[in-house]
DNA sequence: TCTGGGGTCCTAGGACCC
DNA sequence: TCTGGGGTCCTAGGACCC
């Protein structure tokens, strides 16, 4: 399809803006977001990224560089961005309703109708927009393709004198920056692709455009074709308007510190589930089998080392947290070994279907237990209503041995009414 | 001492069926 | 006992994204 126009929005250093919001006293300070366990850099503000500091690396290999210019370290806080990220999201629609929500920080907008004026003066009035309302800087790249909206946003990006907007829809030089950019650039070209295409001589953009399309079909599935064909101007990746359902669900972590016992083990395993139940639930699904796993510290090499994983089907697939409990604790059963010092564990929900679609087992003659969807729907409610964890299952206590650190978290400043922001007139 | 978490899609190959 | 083609489903592995 042609004659399309696609912006992507993109907030920039997303979490650190986020921490950013409510402490206008660090407006130009060098702030970075740790990942969980606050054990690597996930997340930096521009003023951490000129001081050299890098995303991905363990906080502990950072320590002197954050001391010696005094920056500023926050634990993640996912109930603060989410919230902000709602928040941005909904302020673009005021842009235009065909809108997917990309990613916590990002966000598709089809401006297809909007062809005939300045775009770059609208994708400035909501940049302009975004800041006034949420207080959350984001760049805007346009592009006639999804992938090319993805590459002018980089642009928009990488050079101050275009104040974060980028237009390349119909851009006199667009051959010029292709032969500029690295293939690795390009959304969906990552770094096992780069490899290839760098051994293979296609370097930049401009090589990858004017790539034959059987070979790359042949080197990087249909997926890298469209890939290609986009970067041409041709639109074959639409807008995904709606959030479709998760097949999967996944929820894990490493520890705060090791697990030695069984009993813990347990409890984290019980922890996961939840989680992912009340995701399952969310989405009004089943599940058909669950998947356990844990394992050692891979990094510590002198110590003894365990992984395993256990997957378990469900005669009839359900989203009943303590019944999914007990088969994940069967699961531990048959593969725990004692002895070692693990790291972190999770669980798979899969073979995930809507709530209608299940298929009952031959001799199941409850069908649907109503005692155990309204009990369970029950306590969704007053969890949903009173804040997380206010009821929860005895197989995991409030206090976790095995929780993960946040030394560093900030106050849930726009969902918890204990923890609004002060102003002080 | 300290090294993240949560997803999707595509393809090849094997098992199985008619 | 050996032979053929066509199809589906499942899984593991590899790639990608944020």
């Amino acid at each position: 399809m042609k004659n399309k126009i696609f912006a992507l929005i993109d907030c920039n250093c997303f979490y650190a803006s986020c921490e950013k919001v409510f402490r206008p006293d660090l407006k130009d300070s060098p702030v970075v977001v740790l990942s969980n366990n606050d054990g690597c850099i996930v997340a930096l503000s521009k003023e951490a990224k000129n001081l050299g500091i890098k995303r991905g690396v363990p906080l502990f290999k950072s320590r002197g560089i954050i001391e010696k210019h005094d920056i500023n370290v926050f634990s993640s806080n996912y109930t603060l961005y989410g919230d902000i990220s709602a928040r941005v999201m909904k302020t673009l629609t005021l842009f235009s309703h065909d809108i997917e929500i990309y990613s916590i920080d990002e966000a598709f907008l089809n401006l297809t109708d909007f062809k005939h004026i300045d775009l770059v003066k609208y994708a400035q009035k909501i940049k302009e927009t975004i800041y006034k309302c949420v207080g959350i800087p984001i760049s805007v790249g346009i592009g006639e393709t999804k992938t090319l909206s993805k590459l002018a946003n980089k642009i928009g990006k990488k050079y101050n004198k275009f104040d974060g907007v980028f237009n390349i829809v119909n851009h006199p030089a667009k051959e010029k920056i292709f032969s500029f950019f690295d293939v690795s650039d390009v959304w969906g070209i990552g770094f096992e692709y780069t490899k290839m295409l760098h051994k293979n001589n296609i370097n930049s953009i401009l090589d990858l455009v004017n790539a034959d399309d059987v070979w790359i079909k042949k080197k990087m599935t249909i997926k890298g074709l469209y890939t290609v064909w986009e970067l041409r101007g041709d639109s074959c990746i639409d807008l995904e308007k709606y959030i479709p359902d998760k097949k999967n669900i996944l929820s894990s972590r490493s520890f705060g510190s090791p697990v030695t016992s069984k009993k813990e083990l347990a409890e984290a395993i019980a922890y996961h589930i939840t989680l992912a139940c009340e995701s399952l639930r969310e989405q009004n699904s089943v599940c058909s089998f669950i998947t356990i796993f844990f394992s050692t510290n891979r990094f510590k090499e002198n110590e003894p080392q365990y992984m395993n994983a256990k997957t378990m089907p469900l005669l009839t697939p359900h989203a009943y947290t303590p019944d999914l409990i007990n088969t994940a604790h069967k699961a531990l059963d048959l593969i725990y070994k004692s002895g070692y010092k693990f790291k972190n564990c999770g669980v798979v929900l899969g073979g995930i279907l809507p709530l209608s679609h299940r298929q009952l087992a031959l001799f199941d003659d409850h069908g649907i237990d109503y005692k155990k969807t309204n009990i369970i729907k029950a306590i969704d409610d007053i969890n949903d209503s009173y804040g997380k964890e206010k009821i929860i299952t005895g197989a995991f206590k409030y206090n976790k041995s095995w929780a993960m650190r946040r030394e560093y978290k900030s106050p849930n400043y726009t969902t918890n009414w204990n923890e609004l922001p002060l102003v002080k007139a």
